[in-house]
DNA sequence: TAGAGCCTGGACAACGTTGTCATATGCGAG
DNA sequence: CTCGCATATGACAACGTTGTCCAGGCTCTA
């Protein structure tokens, strides 16, 4: 039999490589490699030579082998709830602005809020070596990172900590901020106020929970259990529990939603209803201005919180940075006319 | 001088590889792969004493190695205008659902609508040796994708055809849309309708402008250069673009807004307006219902836009598919009061 | 008990690149 | 004219993994 194909076929479709362009140019490997790296030490002339074989077969240098000889993949990994959420979409493009000036590439990946799906993530985006991680995290155990963490991988969580394990983290303070709105609802002459939120599970959650509890305790208004919900995030049942809230035997006359989502729907609820009930809502988005009336929010900035991450993870990198920190950014109450609304009952 | 230290320090913070597992579990290379990969010929002992040396060390199977040998990085690339779009957010969902089941990662990356950027960005991502990219384009010259695609990388172009190349191309119907959106208000008694949409660069705004003109000369209504708006997209300009034509010599009584940002920026200055202008818009965004009155639109479904593209994409890798083809979904109208209203005039 | 066949395990090369080091070439100075 | 030095170039190993192939030990049967 003769010379049997060794070539796997359909492997990169046979590209060439720094090999076959040293072959056309009639110069040596490294001659090519110090080409197409831009390393001096080479004439004009051979220069001329390579690039014109490198032009002629369409080579690309494989960044894969690259990186298992150098070490770095100048890529890092986001791995966030879901890229649809139009939360994530500032956050992940001030990351990407980060990494970009570093020369870094990014990997995203949705969780969609299991924990599960997270690790299996993060583990992949580190069995490819990325050079770094920004996470928002779903679940609440985080020590299947430590050996990553060990072996050098950056690591900084976004939005809400990391469990059991320390790690820098950027958030937002979501309970000073659901605390000024629930504040300012009060301010407003409301007594009878509920509160959605998502999941206990999370973070964020659990601490606008605290702050609604604590602005409620300041004003000395017992909070009734009928007027708080946690743990639902689907439309549907944010509604129901809006609209229990609403109809029950002491009903509120004013709602804090828990986040952008929950937000938009109550605000469809409330549309909804004959007597006006005042909202204020933790995040900001889109258009809330233009409603009638306006949303009042609770804004965080997710592109500063993004920015701040990423930095920090390029700031890990580079050995500027020794110990984990927690880094809270303040939030910022828009008023637009629904958290000023008065009681009605 | 003593064993130098070979290592070249802070690589990847010493991580074990393959061999020193092996080295601790007393077998041999080709044990540990066996074990990492789930390959059959392992007794259970053997098999258990790996593990636990993996355990020990906190070993993660280097994949840029492992993608060096076996050829295929299982990762795609998406490169496209700009993540924070919210237009963006659902396709690249999309493309990652579909990637995941495939079992590859995302790298994406945002060109800020800028053709070296986007150049930039795809090679970056060829030579990284993606499977296969979904490239929202920003320029219009595609040919240094040539020898890329020729050494066997999928292509998919999504919402705007490649630039003098074949390639697959998935897209929206825009020039329907548009004039169906337009033919829309004509029917509702507007004769001076306003245009205003993106750069003639960007194939969507030519084709959504050429629905506009076509509808128009349906009816029967002479076009005038004052109502149509080209390559404005920041809002500042498209505020100035829409309050002349609304107060130039003949006035429009509505507006065809050629994407989702300049839909908003409208709906903002027809707001200010004191008398009630008509407007479609192409593009639908949430909470355009709660709008007063609600927005109507031309929507084109973004996550069936990205899973058809992802979907060729991996039918490419398959080698199901041959031919380049170019896919158009339609568009949807949505009525919800605004380009319902009478001409005011 | 010997031979055949199967199963487990390991040695080795290869993937495409870069770092190290040696060699060749040319040029100026003595 | 020769030596020494600087500069251009290339040979070779190594990065960590997987595919190929072979060896050794076992079981089963004749």
């Amino acid at each position: 039999m003769p010379e049997t194909a060794r070539r796997p076929e359909n492997r990169y479709g046979n590209r060439p490589t720094m090999k076959d362009v040293a072959a056309r140019a009639g110069v040596g490997l490294k001659t090519v490699s110090r080409v197409v790296n831009g390393e001096p030490g080479v004439t004009p002339d051979t220069e001329r030579r390579v690039q014109e074989a490198i032009d002629a077969l369409g080579f690309r240098r494989n960044d894969s082998a690259r990186v298992l000889r150098k070490g770095r993949t100048a890529s890092i990994g986001l791995v966030l709830e879901d890229l649809a959420d139009p939360f994530y979409g500032p956050l992940s493009r001030a990351v990407e602005e980060v990494a970009r000036a570093h020369g870094a590439l990014l990997i995203n990946g949705s969780s969609a809020e299991d924990p599960d799906r997270e690790q299996e993530l993060v583990l992949a985006l580190c069995a490819r070596r990325v050079d770094g991680l920004v996470v928002i995290p779903a679940g609440d155990d985080h020590r299947y990172l430590e050996p990553e963490i060990k072996a050098g991988v950056a690591t900084v969580f976004v939005d809400r900590p990391a469990g059991k394990i320390d790690a820098d983290v950027v958030l937002s303070n979501s309970y000073g901020g659901a605390r000024d709105g629930v504040t300012h609802l009060i301010s407003h002459g409301h007594r009878r106020i509920g509160f959605i939120g998502d999941m206990p599970r999370i973070h964020t959650a659990v601490e606008r929970l605290r702050g609604y509890r604590a602005a409620m305790e300041d004003a000395g208004i017992p909070v009734e259990d009928a007027w708080m919900s946690l743990g639902v995030t689907d439309p549907v049942r944010v509604r129901r529990a809006a609209e229990e809230m609403l109809t029950g035997p002491s009903p509120v006359t004013a709602i804090f939603a828990g986040n952008n989502r929950v937000t938009v729907t109550v605000v469809r609820v409330l549309a909804e209803q004959s007597r006006r009930i005042a909202l204020v809502g933790f995040d900001d988005f889109e258009l809330a201005d233009l409603l009638q009336p306006g949303v009042t929010v609770v804004a965080q900035d997710a592109a500063t919180l993004g920015r701040t991450a990423a930095d920090r993870l390029f700031r890990q990198l580079d050995g500027t940075l020794i110990a984990p920190e927690r880094i809270e950014l303040p939030t910022r109450l828009i008023t637009r006319g629904s958290g000023e609304l008065p009681p009605s009952d």
